[in-house]
DNA sequence: TTTGGCATGTAATCCGTTACATGATTAG
DNA sequence: CTAATCATGTAACGGATTACATGCCAAA
């Protein structure tokens, strides 16, 4: 049945924290955890009828709105699911890098292009570094908020990745361009 | 149709350094790219149909081996679509990795939870440093041998991409632990 | 008034994994 | 002899993406 979906924790992570649509979850993750985590609305919707079909979450109309929004809830169910699921090992997803299987092919092609995709992938990854620090700038201003303790700790991991993705592709650079 | 299958590509490219079976095109994706592609086996045999189909490989059996051994080839169209790959910009994969969804939750779960994922973590990305020191060390005896340059490349993808993911577990374990 | 964002959902499709099934060969 | 490895394949299934379809509300 439903025995890998890691989309189901997710949400159930997300309406921990206090009820949301499925709009608002879709926002969320393209907001704040994007840069290890994503979700396409088109699965978010059909997962969260699941879920309240389980009994983990439940679906009430947003009287508040002045549009047709569904709110939804963690149940008590909903929440001893999200603490089983954080009390198991994480299941590594084995990595899929397009650019470094073009790399590890390269002799088939010139040096120039394989160095033109790299130095696209850097930009790539320097820009979402340089948000990544932004982010991390305003957070310091907050403090030893225990609030963003675990936000704080994503945004790091996210750095490390990136400023080791930029140092690559500069020695890649280097290496292609000698 | 086979819009984005990058599992033909991975094949293109093994094929394009001489014949293979489908044993040894797995065996060379565990063995030598593991830390950055996969494949899995009940895959890679149905594809080879179709890139048999496609007119891209051809097949035919290995003479050689007392085993029931199919060898495949890459054809000039093979050749082809594979460059043609290698000049397109890479697509990122958006990832998924479960250790930092479940850290981003980690609110709802005790730290001592949390810091136990991420020591297993730490130690299985440790290994693959190790793994992938070894290689780089053997390679360097290699001397600047261009046949291995865009295996180095991969290699030190790797290993930049590995530190910095232990760097961030100790920086995390510190924070968890006091 | 028209564009963009809010908001929900379905359908088609695909890409890929896991488990299953089978059998030959080689090394200990 | 027997276990591990070589070797090929199919079937069931599932997880997820993309495109499609619809419509309201707010701001310019």
């Amino acid at each position: 049945m439903d025995g890998s979906s890691r989309t189901r924790f997710a949400i159930l992570g997300m309406l921990a924290e206090g009820p949301r649509s499925g709009y608002d979850i879709k926002r969320e993750v393209t907001e704040r955890i994007a840069h290890f985590w994503n979700e396409s609305i088109g699965n978010l919707y059909p997962v969260l009828q699941r879920l309240t079909r389980d009994g983990l979450v439940t679906r009430s109309a947003d009287a508040k709105s002045p549009r047709a929004r569904a709110v939804y809830r963690i149940t008590a169910a909903g929440r001893r699911a999200l603490e089983d699921w954080l009390h198991e090992p994480a299941i590594p997803t084995p990595p899929r890098l397009e650019i470094l299987l073009k790399v590890y092919f390269g002799a088939h092609t010139e040096p120039a292009v394989l160095a033109a995709h790299i130095l696209e992938y850097r930009a790539e990854r320097e820009r979402q570094l340089g948000m990544l620090q932004g982010v991390q700038h305003e957070l310091r201003a907050a403090g030893p908020d225990p609030d963003v303790r675990y936000l704080r700790l994503t945004i790091s991991a996210g750095i490390h990745a990136a400023q080791a993705a930029v140092a690559w592709c500069d020695e890649a650079l280097a290496d292609l361009g000698g």
